[in-house]
DNA sequence: ACCTTGACTAGAT
DNA sequence: AATCTAGCCAAGG
C-alpha cells in the first residue's frame, strides 16, 4: 500500500482533524473550520469534504453548519433530519431553523 | 485539458 | 433582510 500525499489529501486530513475537535453541544461553520485548518477561503472545500465522508464515519459532522447558523443540507432530506435530530439531542435549540452562534458557536 | 457543480462566505447593493 | 458577485478547492463529465 503506497502512501501518496497530494495537497488534496493533506487538506482533507487537516479538515477532519479540526472537525473531530468540536465538542458536543457546540457548532462550527464551514468557514471557521477552513480557517482553523489553514485554508482561509476554503469554506466550500469543507462542505465538499463533509459530503464525501463515509457513512460510518465517527466524525461529528453534524456539528458543522453554515455561517448563518443554519443546516446547509436540503430541508426535508434524510441527512438534514438526522443532523437536526443529533444537534437537538446534544441540547441545541433551534429558532425558526436557526441556531444561535452566540450561544452555541464553538470557541477553540 | 476545459467546463460545471457544490453540505460556502464576506462584502457590496 | 434579501440578492448578487467574486473567490476558493476538489471532483466529475
Amino acid at each position: 500500500m503506497t502512501t501518496i500525499t497530494t495537497q488534496a489529501n493533506q487538506n482533507r486530513e487537516r479538515i477532519w482533524q479540526i472537525v473531530s475537535q468540536i465538542p458536543p453541544g457546540k457548532v462550527a461553520s464551514y468557514g471557521q473550520i477552513a480557517t482553523l485548518a489553514g485554508l482561509p477561503r476554503g469554506a466550500r472545500l469543507v462542505g465538499h469534504v463533509m459530503n464525501k465522508l463515509p457513512q460510518e464515519t465517527r466524525l461529528p459532522w453534524h456539528r458543522v453548519i453554515n455561517s448563518q447558523g443554519k443546516i446547509s443540507l436540503p430541508v426535508g432530506s434524510a441527512a438534514h433530519t438526522e443532523q437536526k435530530a443529533r444537534l437537538i439531542d446534544e441540547g441545541i435549540i433551534f429558532n425558526h431553523e436557526r441556531i444561535s452562534l452566540v450561544h452555541y458557536g464553538w470557541q477553540p
